[in-house]
Parts: C-alpha cells; sequence; structure tokens
RNA sequence: GGCCUUGUGGUCAAGCGGCUAAGACGGAGCCCUCUCAAGGCUCAAUCCCGGGUUCGAUUCCCGGCAAGGUCACCA
C-alpha cells in the first residue's frame, strides 16, 4: 500500500508546518538546571474547585520553586464541553488564591510557545498524525459508534478486555481497496494509532509522586484524530507536552491508566519522555465512603464557595500546603515569619493516598492565619467581602472605618502577647461585631437570675460606672457593685460558702455583659464598653432592667 | 470483572528491620481567668487480616480483604 498517499488523502492539508520547523519553532527552553516547566491544563469547562486549585498549587509550587515556568493550555478539543467565560474565570479564581502562570492562555507571553488553545493547534497535531500514517504506526477507521458499541458488548460478554485491538481492530489490516472503497462512499474515519505494544510486557516506570510503579505496554490502537480532525487528549498531551517543553507533567491519578498510551505515543512521535507526577485526589466523605471530589457532586467546593463564604485567600492555599506537603506545617511553625512561597517544596513529598478534604483543620488554619493580620489589614479583608456579600447594614457599618478598626483591635487582641483567634472567615467575622451597632444589636436578654436580682446589679453597676477608669477600676466597680446585688465580690469567699451568695463574680459580670453585648461571652468587657461610650452603655443597660 | 494505585489513632500524617510508634486538627480534662477566645499542661485514641523471611517486623516477600481510580471519536 502506497502509505505516502494515502496519508495526503486522509490528511489533504496544504498549509501543514514540517515536523523541522515545529521543532524549530519550540526550541527546548533556557532555563537553569533542575528548573521544572509545568502546566496547567484544564478543559474549558466552567466553574473550578478545590481539587483543581490543590494539583495547581502543586503545579506552581514546582515551577516557581526551581525557577522553571508554570502556564496555561486549554484542553478544548471537545467541543460539546465548551462553557462561555471558562477560561477567565479559572485565571480570576486562581488570582484569587494568589496562583498566577508565567504564561499561556489569555496570559502576556502567548507567542512563547503558543497557541495555548489546543483547537488554535490543530496544522500541529495533523501534521504528526499524518507523518504516524506515512510511517505506517497509524490507520484510519471507519467503524460506526453502533460498531464499536457491539464489539464492545462481545467483548464484555466474553470477558474479554475491551477496546480496539487484536482482532478487534477490524480496520487495522484492511487492504488498500477496502479503506480507498470506504473513502469513495464518503464515510467518516478516525485515525487510530497502529500500536506495537503487548500487552503481557510490563515495565517499572518512575513516577516522582507515586514512585515505583508498573505499567503494562498498551496495545490499543487508541484514536489520535476524531472523525472531525480534532485530536483526542492522548495525542494532543503527547505533542502539547513535547513542544512546550513541560518538563514534569502533573496531573491526577486517574489518568495514571492510561499512561501506558502516552508512553508509546511519545515513543512512536520520537519525542523525549517527560517525567510524569499523578497525583493522588482530594476525597470527601459522602454516605460512609470516601470518595473523589466531584465539580458535578459537591458545588460547595466550588472556590467560588470559598470566596462567597469569606475564606482568606492565603489560608486556604496554607491548608492545602499542608496536605500537599505535609512537612509544611511544622516548616510554617518554626517560620512564622515566612511566606509560604519561601517553603522548599517537593513532589516527592507529596501524599501517596488520597486525603479526605477536613473542614476543621482548614479552619484552624485560617483562624491562624486571620490571626497574624492588623486590625488595618483585617477590616481591609472584611471590608472586600463586605462590599461584594454583606447586608446594606455591613456596608453601612463599614463606612466608619476608624470604628470598626477599633472594634477589631478588640477582638482579635491586638497588642496582647498572645491574639485571640475569634475571625474564622470574614462572614462569622462580619456577625462577630453586629453587637457594636445599634441597629443590629438585637439582644435575647437570658439572664440566670431572677429579675430583682439583675435589676440591682445593674443599678448599682450603672450608678458608679465612668467610662474614664481604666480596667482595674472598673473591675472594682464591677466588684462593689456584685456585693450589693448579693454576690460574692472575691471568688474564695464564694468558693467557701457558695449558699451565702447568688453567685461570684463571674455571674454578676455575666448579667452585665448579657446587657451590654446580649450574650454571655464577648472579649474584655470594660473595653467592649469604652468602644461603646459611656452613652451607649448606659442605655443598653438601661434597656436590659426587666 | 480485568488492570493500576493505596491501606499507621476520628482526620492529615512522621516513620523506612530493633525504642514507651513523632507532630497537627478534632475530642476529654486541668490551669489561667469578669465570661468567651487565646495560651500552658495532661489524657484517651493508630500500625487492615493471615502466612512467611529474620534473633527481631508497622517497616521486606506472598496471599487475602477493603478503599480509590480506570477500562470513549471526554478530558
Amino acid at each position: 500500500m502506497d502509505l505516502k498517499k494515502l496519508a495526503a488523502r486522509l490528511i489533504p492539508d496544504e498549509n501543514l508546518p514540517s515536523l523541522e520547523e515545529c521543532e524549530r519553532a519550540y526550541p527546548p527552553r533556557k532555563l537553569n538546571e533542575g528548573a521544572e516547566v509545568t502546566r496547567l491544563a484544564p478543559s474549558p469547562t466552567g466553574f473550578i474547585h478545590l481539587g483543581n486549585l490543590y494539583s495547581a498549587l502543586a503545579d506552581e509550587r514546582t515551577a516557581h520553586t526551581t525557577g522553571g515556568i508554570f502556564y496555561l493550555r486549554i484542553e478544548d478539543t471537545d467541543e460539546k464541553r465548551k462553557v462561555e467565560g471558562a477560561v477567565e474565570s479559572v485565571i480570576r479564581s486562581l488570582d484569587y488564591f494568589g496562583i498566577n502562570f508565567d504564561e499561556g492562555a489569555e496570559i502576556d507571553g502567548e507567542n512563547a510557545y503558543g497557541p495555548y488553545y489546543q483547537r488554535r493547534r490543530a496544522p500541529i497535531y495533523r501534521a504528526f498524525a499524518k507523518d504516524l500514517l506515512e510511517r505506517g504506526l497509524a490507520y484510519p477507521c471507519f467503524c460506526t459508534e453502533e460498531e464499536l458499541d457491539e464489539i464492545r458488548r462481545v467483548q464484555t460478554e466474553n470477558k474479554e478486555i475491551t477496546g480496539y485491538y487484536g482482532k478487534y481492530a477490524v480496520w487495522r489490516d484492511k487492504t488498500e481497496e477496502e479503506v480507498y472503497a470506504a473513502l469513495e462512499k464518503g464515510l467518516p474515519f478516525v485515525i487510530r494509532l497502529k500500536s506495537q505494544g503487548d500487552v503481557n510486557i510490563k515495565h517499572t516506570f518512575r513516577d516522582a509522586i507515586k514512585g515505583s510503579i508498573t505499567v503494562t505496554e498498551n496495545n490499543q490502537d487508541v484514536v489520535i484524530l476524531k472523525s472531525d480532525g480534532i485530536p483526542t487528549y492522548h495525542f494532543a498531551h503527547a505533542v502539547d507536552d513535547h513542544f512546550m517543553r513541560t518538563t514534569l507533567v502533573i496531573r491526577g491519578e486517574e489518568w495514571l491508566s492510561s499512561l501506558p498510551i502516552h508512553i508509546e505515543l511519545f515513543k512512536v512521535l520520537g519525542f523525549p519522555l517527560p517525567r510524569y507526577g499523578h497525583t493522588c485526589s482530594l476525597m470527601k466523605v459522602d454516605g460512609g465512603t470516601k470518595r473523589k471530589l466531584s465539580k458535578r457532586k459537591d458545588p460547595e467546593l466550588s472556590l467560588d464557595f470559598y470566596r462567597a463564604a469569606g475564606y482568606y485567600p492565603q489560608a486556604v492555599i496554607k491548608y492545602l500546603m499542608t496536605i500537599l506537603n505535609s512537612n509544611f506545617e511544622e516548616w510554617a511553625a518554626k517560620n512564622p515569619e515566612k511566606d509560604y512561597t519561601a517553603f522548599p517544596f517537593s513532589v516527592s513529598k507529596m501524599g501517596k493516598s488520597g486525603a479526605l478534604f477536613d473542614l476543621d483543620k482548614l479552619n484552624d488554619v485560617s483562624r491562624d492565619e486571620l490571626s497574624k493580620l492588623s486590625p488595618e489589614g483585617m477590616y481591609e479583608f472584611l471590608n472586600g467581602w463586605v462590599k461584594e456579600f454583606g447586608t446594606e447594614a455591613d456596608r453601612a457599618h463599614f463606612e466608619n472605618r476608624e470604628y470598626v478598626i477599633k472594634i477589631l483591635a478588640l477582638i482579635m487582641g491586638a497588642g496582647q502577647k498572645k491574639r485571640r483567634k475569634d475571625i474564622e472567615r470574614a462572614e462569622q467575622g462580619v456577625r462577630l461585631i453586629d453587637y457594636f451597632f445599634d441597629d443590629t444589636f438585637t439582644p435575647e436578654y437570658s439572664f440566670r437570675t431572677d429579675d430583682e436580682t439583675v435589676n440591682k446589679m445593674l443599678s448599682a453597676f450603672a450608678r458608679t460606672y465612668d467610662e474614664s477608669d481604666d480596667n482595674s477600676a472598673w473591675f472594682a466597680k464591677l466588684k462593689t457593685a456584685a456585693a450589693a446585688a448579693g454576690f460574692a465580690s472575691e471568688n474564695s469567699e464564694y468558693k467557701l460558702n457558695p449558699e451565702a451568695f447568688k453567685g461570684n463574680v463571674s455571674d454578676a459580670a455575666e448579667i452585665v455583659r448579657i446587657a451590654i453585648t446580649g450574650s454571655p461571652n464577648s472579649p474584655d468587657l470594660c473595653t467592649v464598653m469604652s468602644i461603646l461610650g459611656e452613652q451607649r452603655s448606659l442605655a443598653r443597660i438601661a434597656a436590659a432592667k426587666r
């Protein structure tokens, strides 16, 4: 069979680049020894979730801790899955979390190794597919979907491995006449790889994350060019990661099973194989068992969800870092002043098994991270959230910057040896300051003592309250008022004879606290009152009387 | 079902033939204390099972079991 003639008939394109041109146009990158080139290669289906951020972070850290390049490639070979605005959304979402690309789709550097949209790279793929055809390493297949389904049905019935291989690869060895006859009829066709592999041969392969794994040779005549002339993922992956000069392909472990195909593809194309690192996916518990995080099933894991809940971006990143490299936490504890980007990230330290997403842990990291902000920094963060997600009232409250900062300084314990860690995320943090504003101060007084005692305590304390008192003077007055209302002013006295009192100082303070804040718990009451001011404090005390 | 991967406390995990098996989150308790938070201290809780190899296995080998992934003209 005249393969050259057949190739020209199957791929008649006139302006295909020559293979040498491609090599020249996309030469090996000039980077320092050890620099890694990584990429994020999403299909433009919109919405990206925490799992994507997790692997993006692994890519980004690997590139940037080695002085390499991290780029964005859009795998838009499947027209059906395309969603408008998806690319911008990916870039924007990642940017929110501080993850930026060095080059790629919609990013400066488009000229470097682009185009970065696979649809725009069609001529390159087709040139290589044509070459494979000419070399007898690929062939056209005219099977219809129904025929393929039938093959699969028979294979399943016979408990054989499904797929297009061996005797089931019906078009693999068709005669010239049969092929041209099909062509004459105008039947649609795909181009398949003429696999040279043998499933009985196994190799050990070194994965950058998983370590040593065994891979079986591929014997599937996989489709490399679909009937619309666009490549499948496998083929595009080999061509792109070669010409974009990716050094380390970090991708989800769901790709592990197609690794044999990729190995063969690189081999027949004559490309050196990049290194691979297959990450384990983030899991979640669903109905008692673990399950991979899914776009479809877990919308609450959408990155927009975290934005709306007001998670601090850096906190989410740090949480992800603790899962990515388990020694990160220890490092961060030892280097509290250093940015996470200073951490010596390593793919080989990544876990081998899927981690369960742990909200408790995220919250802990988040509180810790947020506690490091200055009150002004916290104001900026919360205000950013309020502007986008807050209520009318929230926005009005945040108009008064100085006042809010004063409150935040108290809530955060600024100036104390150890900060408080009350604020976990913006949504919850903003609620924490509601009681400092009269319009959102909606107390449900739940005093634990009788009304008469409450009134006595409140009156006695109000009579002596002076906003110019310092903390100890304030507390002394509280004790005096407590004694007047029948409480023990000293804890030791109370312990000796609890029956003699209505309660101890804490109980007395609680009454005032509830009157002022509406809650039995709050940060330092003396400071709360001074922030509110004498007038409002006394008004609240008066309003709380039974 | 075939193939691949994984299997240390509730969760994330150090560990890499020899110790009372780190640490973090969560839980319990104590201290501190005007409450809460923070902080300090303490406690409970783990090597999937069965065979080997070995003087000795969480660690190595084999076999189970369980979980996850994958078997498309989707990525």
